[in-house]
DNA sequence: GTCTATATACAGATAGAC
DNA sequence: GTCTATCTGTATATAGAC
């Protein structure tokens, strides 16, 4: 089975081989058939190992499924949406570069059936569908944040609240993509996607442009 | 096979009583616990018959879940956002009328309930995904979209795209709310509600506004 | 149609040899 | 640490009496 798992959170020396064997066959199999459905059987088949080596590692078959969902966060954790360099923001380029990212991040196969995962079983494990919405939504939400702070300090944007704002335009450019997918049916289009995030932009800046540097 | 399945919503006379407490059991504890944590004999107990009864009415727990989602979706079917009255639209009220009935919709418990049934469940039971699709979100889409259509031909917005125009209108009133309760993070508070309203009000008003009958 | 009792399969988890 | 073999509970679904 593939493995290129790189991160640091689980110790990638040879000694740990068979346990990422075991977290690699738990994400593919946990995230396209379900928790519940899948059997500690199967993942050890999947990973090659015997089900008592997988108890080894993994106290229960809900503490494999933790390990997995903070592992994966971990593993998402590092990217960047925006970080200021210093120099004068271009608006809408950088406010297209930003949805594109977003959009690519949460339309991306690996971090969306890590968001059905959670969600599925929320219920069960509050704490993970903690840790994951701090590692994802939230944090996407907060760089945002950053960025629109910036661009109100250079006088490009005027909004009175920031959070609300960050919220409204991920909510703008995201439309009910999620939905559609959250559902499977079916990844939308590249047309769909462009034109929600043009749309969006633009109702975004008639709300929020500041009227007195409009050239 | 032993039904054949005529019903629009099931038939409400004494004679298929057991039946209904059979669907009710299902919804209780389907909806609550997932579909496949729960079995047939939790559901048998619930409704108080016994688990050979229930296989006389489903021929299986697939069988049973594809007739509960579909007798939900067609008792959330009748509801209507806005509908036409020939009068001239008062734009705001409106729009916030229909964003609180959409919100009331989609934080009510049984249709979150429902939400989340079909989503976990959605990779293998597809056509459920599109029952509940264009029994549910579809359906606000079009409703909205009418009313813009209506604003529309009364002058009262200017909107290039009516059905872009629905989409950003209710993911702004919408923002993020579903993915807090997705997670089972809590329900939102009444204030975070009417904020996301009045500022994506404020928001599409701002891109879309006819501003030659701006008073 | 409805029940009690049961067939059959497979789940999560463990024992014990190496 | 890793394996094979197994324990134990519970799941879906059915047989057969009434």
């Amino acid at each position: 089975m593939p493995r290129p798992r790189r991160n640091q959170a689980i110790d990638p020396s040879g000694e740990n081989r068979k346990l990422r064997q075991v977290l690699g066959a738990a994400r593919e199999l946990f995230t396209t058939h379900g928790f519940d459905v899948t059997s500690m059987d199967a993942i050890a088949r999947e990973a090659g190992v015997s089900k008592a080596t997988l108890y080894v590692h993994f106290a229960s078959k809900d503490a494999l499924l933790s390990a997995l969902v903070d592992d994966e966060c971990r593993s998402i954790g590092p990217q960047m949406l925006w970080q200021p360099d210093g120099r004068p923001i271009e608006l809408e380029p950088a406010l297209r570069a930003i949805a594109r990212d977003y959009t690519a991040f949460f339309l991306d196969d690996r971090g969306l059936k890590l968001h059905r995962l959670v969600m599925s079983n929320a219920a069960r494990f509050p704490k993970m569908a903690e840790v994951f919405m701090a590692a994802g939504p939230r944090r996407c939400e907060q760089e945002v944040a950053t960025f629109l702070r910036a661009a109100v300090a250079q006088q490009l944007l005027r909004i009175p609240d920031i959070g609300l704002a960050a919220i409204q335009f991920l909510s703008l450019v995201q439309g009910r993509l999620h939905l559609q997918w959250e559902l499977q049916l079916g990844r939308p289009s590249a047309n769909d996607v462009a034109a929600l995030i043009d749309g969006g932009i633009r109702v975004f800046l008639a709300a929020y442009r500041n009227p007195e540097i409009r050239p």
